[in-house]
DNA sequence: ATACTTTATGCAATGGATTGCACAATATAA
DNA sequence: TTATATTGTGCAATCCATTGCATAAAGTAT
């Protein structure tokens, strides 16, 4: 039933005065060296701690980042996590991890929580179902550094970090044509959300330059789940559209359209060739091999980590980042 | 550049005192319900939130507790996580999420934060390279929950969480038995966490129940890896030892033999039968089916959640709790 | 030994919210 | 109308660490 020891404990049995215990705990210079030893050993025999709430309290700054993701165990942004944190970490930061579950309801409230902590800034990726915006807003009203990466929002002030998708969309599609085919079919997920628009762009943009005729009919909608992808690929297959190709926008998609296409004897990539999007780690798993394009998850961490240390660092300037990372295609 | 609201800025705008704000924003019995509006409003308008940090000084609480895994990235432990999250946000407990990345200095350096930040409780997952055991009496001397899962440490008055592993590897070891298998292969992680140890015990167990001698050269050592699970899957067949049978104690590494087996042309389950543990979600990716023990972590994170809140509610007794879990086969 | 630096420490306010105690304002009873 | 009960507010201390300013102690120069 130990209370917490606080700089006035360690004072008291000093007999000196908690100011003075700050200072040599913080190691200032206009202390006398016999005082800080002291100091110190008793700290460490009361096994002393900082309490962090009063430092918030008393500095207004708390070095937490609030990072907030949609699902913490998708490999693509549990590797973020990973990049953020390791370029934080070093500087001292400590990373507050939530995950909004693509609900707008419960991103709403980790917002606020985290505002009630006084994060000193707010790393997201937005969640499916938002559509509003107050709280971001919210963040930026309160001068706290917002960047979000692979999916923003339009808000005015903040930054963010993504996957040129476009490039990607093109890419892909580029390299399906490479291979002969020009029948391509294209499943898109939500196309509320810039990435999946974007990457429908560069199919069509990749389509355009190759004097390949762009059809509605050749695109299909599913959902990021395997089950979804057989689904597709059965209305694919049972369709009269003569597609020698498949571009799935979710690497989940294209398991699921490739286990469908193995079962009904179609070849891949000899009869319909396959790419997917984000190179999930289960590729590897495989004995199927499937061409995706890879993202580089980790590095998009580290690079919205680096915006985030930027802004804090010129707080006056109202630098406003958007960085787009180049994906790359992986056989 | 707008300051941070305070319940002052409110007062002095509706000239009346801080005290009177706090508990109309507290929702107290002894204010007027015009007053209370009026605050209400205010607050509104000045877009108000509390300062978490000025609460956990002067209430020594923060309700938030501190929950350490050595990945999030992990099936298994992101679906704790899930568990632990959906029992304590609907009480109002803020979890923060952290990794070790197995690292037993990472792992102290977490605690020591999270003690700083007074966290009413730490849930953890020990790294495998953990041996030393102070930062976990420290929390024990603070007087706070300590509650571990599914891998623990021997901490007087901590509780602890796990899956009845020695149970888990009867069932595998005789679901093999139960095949006609006799010569059981046992491919184990490191032997320095308890969860394999109590697997291979309830191996042992089984056989012996059975009537089965142990032979230590069946034994194999490999880590939790895809890789390394091809590398001993090679070991075994090069073995003179008749195997008819391989129990991984980690999915992972049966996804490895499995592979290997298989570009080996030997028939699974017809000439060796291979169990599992965990019950990965990729076992439904694979077009092979693979036959393990499913633990059921969502349900070991709420059940971690539960032992913090019984301990919360009653804090004066020292209640330890060690709760186990019945795994379960999935064929 | 006296005057003047330099160095080490103490004092007290600060940050934001809560809460026991005191008191003022209003309502009720006599 | 006066005495009493009821309600609503204010005052001030508290939680813990930091820091500008004041001052005491020690050191140096004359």
């Amino acid at each position: 039933m130990k209370k917490k020891t606080t700089i006035y404990d360690i004072a008291s049995k000093l007999d000196i005065t908690a100011a003075t215990v700050s200072r040599a705990l913080n190691d200032s210079e206009l202390i006398s060296k016999k005082t800080k030893k002291m100091v110190l050993e008793a700290a460490d025999e009361l096994s002393y701690f900082k309490n962090r709430h009063a430092l918030a309290l008393k500095s207004g700054r708390t070095n937490q980042v609030g990072l907030v993701v949609p699902f913490i165990n998708r490999h693509f942004f549990s590797n973020i996590i990973m990049g953020v944190e390791e370029e934080l970490y070093p500087k001292g930061y400590q990373v507050m991890i939530f995950q909004s579950n693509e609900s707008e309801r419960k991103e709403k409230d980790i917002i606020e929580a985290l505002l009630q902590n006084q994060v000193d800034g707010v790393l997201i990726s937005v969640s499916k179902t938002t559509r509003i915006k107050d709280h971001f807003n919210k963040i930026i009203d309160n001068n706290l550094p917002l960047i979000f990466f692979d999916r923003k929002a339009d808000i005015e002030n903040s930054s963010c970090v993504e996957t040129d998708d476009v490039l990607g969309g093109k890419i892909a599609t580029q390299h399906l044509i490479d291979q002969g085919c020009s029948q391509i079919a294209y499943v898109t997920v939500d196309l509320n959300l810039n990435i999946y628009t974007n990457r429908f762009k560069g199919y069509k943009e990749s389509l355009k330059y190759n004097g390949i005729d762009f059809r509605k009919e050749l695109v299909f909608q599913a959902n990021s789940d395997i089950a979804s992808g057989r689904k597709v690929a059965r209305q694919i297959l049972s369709s009269d559209a003569n597609i020698d190709a498949i571009f799935c926008s979710s690497d989940y998609i294209a398991l699921g359209v490739m286990q469908e296409l193995k079962e009904q004897n179609v070849s891949i990539p000899d009869d319909v060739a396959v790419v997917g999007f984000s190179n999930e780690p289960f590729t590897e798993l495989l004995d199927l091999t499937l061409t995706s394009i890879e993202q580089s998850p980790y590095e998009m961490g580290k690079s919205a980590a680096r915006v985030f240390l930027d802004q804090m660092n010129s707080k006056n300037a109202n630098i406003e980042h958007a960085i787009k990372l180049k994906p790359r295609l992986c056989i």
